[in-house]
RNA sequence: GGGCCUGUAGCUCAGUUCUGGUCAGAGCGCACGCCUGAUAAGCGUGAGGCCGAUGGUUCAAGUCCAUCCAGGCCCA
């Protein structure tokens, strides 16, 4: 007879090899064809609702790794709020507008831009932001992300592109947008402002020269030693051109510097430590210090201009360096950005008189109109005949070009729009809503409070074509400007209908009232402002053009969650545009990850070499195993990815996948509604089982709840492995076997194993929804199972599962149990034993273990997976060895181990009787059945039941 | 150069704050062995770390302090 067909081996056709990249695409299409979204949607309709509202990621390329870890993130915690009894609604964003789409564009027209209008390069940066968000949202789709990918955000919406101008409209009404000089990166050749993307550096050769300003105040009385002299401060610039600007001279607040007496009752202040080498460059052999000066004692001092009648104002600031020069920085505020930053603190104007075409002003004097660069010389020549010139020579060094035309570009201040940070109490009101959010981690909240508290005004227009204008009026002649609700309702309105573009199409007219004047000085000509916003604007507003104008959603947000780079971006721009108009903050939390570094720890790049890129891994792994990747890392910190941690990943995946076919294996005849056993009914290694079962649950749904999904992922995969794999189901394995198939202590198994396997995939789903599914649509059918696993809810725990006396009397069994299986391996080594049923084991206990242990004779013979399990006491004086029946061994003792425990020690032996062909089991009874010498009773009894006799 | 953060076995993580002492752990991987009734599976045993480095505080430090090194993000 052939007996192993009358076991109850698993069966499924649940297959092994998961195949994702074949099979998710598959399980993605049927989702889409059932409506799967719409369902949870309709399912969840008056919950709570849960809004983690998205950060839109660039409409440009294709997504990256981080990219995907972002939005994988974001879908696990959307689906665990989903499943933890929420409505979360999940609507995606694109930000459209900026610079990198406009500079591409500008690249594929070449010399065909030249002639374009601005609408028609605006229809074209369109186009190319739209068909980047088609190709990511395919990605982010693949990746197995849910939300309204039908209606997502765009910035280039009409509606949002009128709530953008409309929110900008309450900051120019409330007072905070101001209009005033900064300077920029400016190419007179192209004639237009670039950005910091946009230029170019090259080596090019300037002239290099040092300058002498007169010290104007009397600085004897804090420095006695300079009585009498003529006291000189010496600077250091490479662009000549800039000297005519200058207002000002910077000292380094902790530099020292010295007054150098060069004869003829001059001296010259300069950092001591540079003091020698400029001697030699100015030709003075001859000179003595004869006095250290703080910077301090310099601070507001002033000098003569050497070109003009003009003061230069001595300042303090910690970008001076003693890299070259003198250590006495020339400054002038509109044609530098560190210049402009110190100018700002010292209440200087960014005096910047060039034009547009880089050609000196009249306000110069004696340049006027000289292109600035050529100016260089004559500018010397003059310095030279004031006698202020000490040096020139010529310098090679790295400077800014235009990306396009490729000529040197200059550093030139224009008018710009700012958000005042204080005007308004901006700032202020900011800091006080940042310890009003959740920051996760913490420290979130140090990092922006510190930017937000020194943070400059919000500059926030550019001279740029792709995105949405500054919609503002100013008066022609005194440069007021020109707001009120009823022209920021017009401007709404034409916008909402005809989009951005319409701005620039229509004329200034058609925004204002009939006869609007300025209130300041009564003029009726204004100017409609070209100025496009800066983009951060754009995705600052989506409290307002997202969260507020969709019924589904709420505001504020319950959460933000990006990369910890957007503290100084989105998160910051979302806090002041959300605060400055409403007051408040637009998120209750905020959460941030770190960045995706290869194994050593290093960023990626190209260079280096070690760029994962999220398609390869999705056609080689599956997109699983990527969304296994982010929950098993701590997001927290940097996020590392290798070829080496992704084949961990796929092993720890089919570790888990293959505990769940196993169970289904063996659930292929189980019915919950008829077979279920009730749970005091259970045997105790089931009720265990429960037990631990509970405790996985409970750290699930916490880590849930704290976004932590390491600890779910350790915790699920160290279950399956440890818990299941290695003892539960190992165990399990004969009663379930070799039983009847309705024996209840098959039965019992069977509904353990049911609801194990029905509270992983649950605790699974946010994280792995693809195999959850699949694993869900095998599972028994039974009332009121959801057509998805994706309309369930996370697992709960049962509260009578958790029995602490329980779990700690049966760890102990797995105590002993682990000391068996040591005795058993060198058993094994010394060729006694193969399978462990093979074997019979002896264990000595002392007197207390004896007790405990002796009731439980035949669970640790099933756990330890042994023929026989018998008990002897165990003498601790002598260490010697009574075993209590020999006849039950037959055979020699092997050897008495040194176990760890002296007051427990093992003995294994080969098994008493003969073994079962049915059950592999050796027993006495094997041979004693007449019809069926080859098996045990257990068997016999097991295929009587069964009708097989 | 500044701000914020990180550094425990080959890998992924516990343990690290307020609350210093039985705290050096888990799983994987690896090695060796077993099984062939989860089989492109399953089980067992074992080896692996001077807790980034150096100083300090303390009776006692992975845990507190300082400095340094390496790395990340954001600024300059």
């Amino acid at each position: 007879m052939n007996y192993k067909k009358t076991l109850n081996l698993p069966a499924t056709k649940f297959p092994m090899k998961a195949n994702l990249a074949k099979r998710e695409p598959e399980q993605l299409k049927m989702w889409n064809e059932n409506r799967l979204h719409d369902r949870i949607r309709e399912h969840s309709k008056g919950r709570d609702l849960f809004i983690l509202h998205d950060g839109p990621p660039y409409a440009n390329g294709h997504i990256h790794i981080g990219t995907a870890l972002n939005k994988i993130l974001k879908d696990i915690i959307v689906r665990s709020r989903q499943m933890a009894g929420f409505d979360a609604v999940y609507v995606p964003g694109w930000d459209c507008h900026g610079l990198p789409i406009e500079h591409n564009v500008d690249k594929e027209l070449g010399d065909k831009k030249q002639g374009m209008s601005q609408t028609e390069i605006r229809r074209l940066c369109r186009a190319y932001a739209e068909k980047y968000i088609d190709i990511q949202r395919e990605e982010f789709k693949r990746l197995g992300v849910m939300g309204e990918w039908e209606t997502p955000y765009l910035t280039l919406d009409h509606e949002y592109e009128a709530i953008i101008a409309k929110e900008l409209c309450k900051f120019a009404m409330e007072g905070s947008l101001f209009r005033s000089k900064k300077p920029i990166y400016w190419c007179c050749d192209c004639n237009t402002a670039l950005a910091e993307a946009e230029i170019e550096y090259y080596d090019q050769a300037s002239p290099s020269i040092f300058v002498r300003f007169l010290l104007k105040d009397d600085l004897s009385g804090d420095v006695p030693p300079l009585t009498g002299k003529k006291v000189f401060v010496v600077i250091w610039t490479t662009t000549p051109w800039t000297i005519p600007a200058n207002l000002a001279i910077a000292f380094h607040p902790d530099f020292e510097y010295v007054a150098a007496d060069v004869g003829n009752n001059e001296v010259l202040i300069m950092a001591r430590e540079l003091v020698e080498g400029c001697m030699k460059t100015f030709g003075i052999s001859e000179f003595s210090i004869i006095a250290d000066i703080r910077a301090k004692t310099l601070e507001r001092k002033r000098c003569i201009h050497p070109l003009y009648d003009r003061e230069s104002l001595i300042v303090l600031g910690n970008h001076v360096t003693l890299d070259a020069g003198t250590g006495c920085v020339h400054t002038a505020p509109g044609h530098g950005r560190e210049d402009y930053e110190v100018g700002l603190e010292y209440g200087l104007d960014a005096y910047s008189p060039v034009d547009d075409n880089g050609l000196f002003t009249d306000e110069v004097g004696f340049f006027n109109g000289q292109f600035v660069f050529k100016a260089n010389k004559e500018i010397n020549a003059k310095l030279q005949e004031n006698a202020a010139l000490i040096a020139e020579e010529k310098i090679t060094h790295p400077y800014p070009h235009c990306w396009r035309c490729k000529k040197p570009v200059i550093f030139r201040a224009t008018p710009q729009w700012f958000i005042s940070m204080d005007k308004t109490g901006l700032r202020k009101r900011s800091l006080e809503e940042i310890d009003r959010v959740q920051w996760i981690p913490h420290w979130g909240r140090e990092r922006i409070y510190g930017m937000i508290e020194n943070r400059p005004d919000w500059c926030v227009s550019r001279q740029r074509a792709w995105g949405v204008p500054i919609t503002v009026f100013y008066c022609d002649k005194c440069e007021t400007l020109l707001m009120n609700q009823e022209i920021t309702d017009t401007i709404f309105e034409q916008l909402k209908k005809h989009g951005a573009d319409v701005w620039l199409e229509k004329d200034a007219k058609e925004f204002l009232p009939d006869g609007a004047v300025c209130e300041k000085c009564g003029n009726s000509t204004f100017t409609k402002e070209t100025d496009i916003l800066d983009v951060w604007f754009d995705s600052g507003v989506s409290h307002a053009a997202v969260l507020e104008q969709r019924e589904n959603l709420k505001w504020p947000a319950d959460l933000y969650l990006e990369g910890s780079d957007q503290h100084r971006g989105w998160f910051h721009s979302s806090l002041l545009a959300s605060v400055g108009t409403r007051g408040k903050a637009p998120y209750k939390g905020v959460l941030t990850h770190g960045f995706v570094v290869d194994e050593g720890g290093k960023k990626m790049s190209k260079s280096l070499g070690n760029v994962v890129a999220p398609k390869e891994v999705i056609d080689k792994y599956g997109a699983e195993i990527l969304r296994l990747w982010v929950s098993a890392t701590d997001y927290r910190d940097d996020i590392r990815i290798s070829q080496n941690i992704l084949k961990q990943l796929t092993d720890a995946y089919r570790r888990i996948r293959n505990t769940c076919r196993f169970i289904l294996g063996n659930l292929s005849d189980f019915d919950p509604l008829k077979h279920a056993v009730h749970y005091e009914s259970l045997p105790e290694m089931d009720r265990f089982a429960l037990c631990k079962l509970a405790e996985l649950i409970e750290k699930g749904r916490e880590a849930y709840d704290k976004y932590e999904f390491h600890v779910i992922y350790h915790a699920l995969y160290n279950y399956c492995t440890v818990d299941l794999s290695a003892f539960y189901l190992d165990t399990l394995k004969d009663r379930l076997y070799t039983s009847a198939p309705d024996w209840p202590q098959r039965r019992s198994g069977q509904t353990v194993m049911h609801t194990i396997l029905d509270a992983i995939v649950r605790l699974m789903a946010p994280i792995l929804p693809f195999t959850a599914e699949e694993v869900w649509k095998f599972m028994p059918e039974r009332d009121g199972k959801e057509e998805s696993i994706h309309l369930t809810s996370l697992p709960v725990a049962d509260t009578a599962w958790k029995n602490r006396e329980l779990a700690e009397r049966w760890e102990q069994l797995l105590e002993v149990r682990g000391e068996v299986t040591k005795s058993m391996e060198e058993a094994r080594a010394m060729k006694l034993v193969g399978h462990s049923l093979d074997a019979g084991v002896i264990i000595s206990a002392s007197s207390d273990k004896y007790e405990a242990l002796k009731s439980y004779t035949d669970d640790l013979r099933a756990i330890s997976i042994v023929s026989k399990l018998s008990f002897a006491h165990k003498n601790n004086e002598d260490k010697t060895v009574a075993v209590g029946n020999t006849a039950e061994v037959n055979e020699t003792p092997v050897k008495v181990p040194e176990n760890g425990d002296e007051s427990l020690s093992v003995l294994v032996v080969p098994a008493p009787g003969n073994k079962c062909e049915r059950c592999w089991i050796c027993d006495p009874s094997v041979g004693t059945i007449s019809d069926h010498p080859t098996i045990c009773r257990r068997c016999r009894d097991a295929l009587e039941y069964m009708g097989g006799l």
